[in-house]
DNA sequence: GCTTGATCTAGACCTCACTCCAGCTCGTAG
DNA sequence: CTACGAGCTGGAGTGAGGTCTAGATCAAGC
């Protein structure tokens, strides 16, 4: 509690949780799926130190579970940058085509959206005027 | 096959998958699961006959699913149905909520956009560029 | 030194939403 | 009549994504 932030601190697995919102389970799981891009460092007693590095890579992680990709997905990515420079490209494809299912996603809520709305308008109209008739009562 | 849809068609389980997307396991599960507004019809010989209300029942259930609502709350919804008039102000509440969260979940996957397409950049830019460091490399 | 709380490991367990299976019946086309 | 696909049931299995447990260790404060 109360430790300073100087850009470059090692952070312990519990403020790394707090930090990303990820659980300290989670990101032990994490990490045992090769989530990671580098292996996390240690404490000469074995206790996980993660660099701010880390800390933005479980950020974007976090981003990218949101929104959906899976956990294979994200593990391909941290493969390819753990291969080191050479493969942008291919991790722009991974990206932009994350961005396009989000897109669409982003679209089918919309969509989603609008019919319960319009059903929300239903109820809300029927209770307006009172009870007019068995809205949808298949028991009749 | 080519079978005319004349309004009060009775459809088959297969009919019914097809309509709604959903597979036929699916619907035998959400009928146990009673997910259903009223039991589905049988023929004499024991075979499930939809109506148009069960298959726009259905598809209410898919738009409410594709935007998350769990399967707990879409069965509480069927309830409040299947008890007929009365309660309107309950279901109205629970699609107002849904729709709350629908809009929430639009928000959060309007920023995850928003950082995924910016992460794209970099790496669209360093490709344009050629390339010119280590990108995130930390075995560096 | 002792207590307390955070962390460690390996592995079992959990929820959700289906999906599949075995073994049977139905119903339609040839 | 025979085939064959679609449908039936109850129950087991699946996959994703964690979560939890047990039992031990570490580190800080008193």
């Amino acid at each position: 509690m109360g430790i300073a932030e100087t850009a470059d601190e090692q952070l312990s697995i519990g403020e790394v949780a707090e930090r990303t919102g990820l659980s300290v389970h989670a990101l032990r799981f994490y990490e045992r799926e090769g989530l990671l891009v580098g292996r996390v460092r240690r404490t000469s007693g074995g206790r996980r130190r993660y660099t701010p590095f880390d800390v933005d890579w479980l950020l974007i992680c976090v981003k990218l579970r949101e929104s959906g990709m899976p956990l294979a997905d994200l593990k391909q990515f941290a493969e390819l940058v753990r291969q080191g420079p050479g493969n942008e490209a291919e991790r722009l494809e991974l990206l932009d085509v994350h961005r396009q299912r989000v897109d669409a996603q982003i679209r089918a809520l919309e969509e989603c959206r609008s019919v319960i709305a319009w059903k929300v308008g239903v109820y809300a109209e029927h209770l307006a005027r009172g009870e007019a008739g068995g809205l949808w009562d298949p028991t009749a």
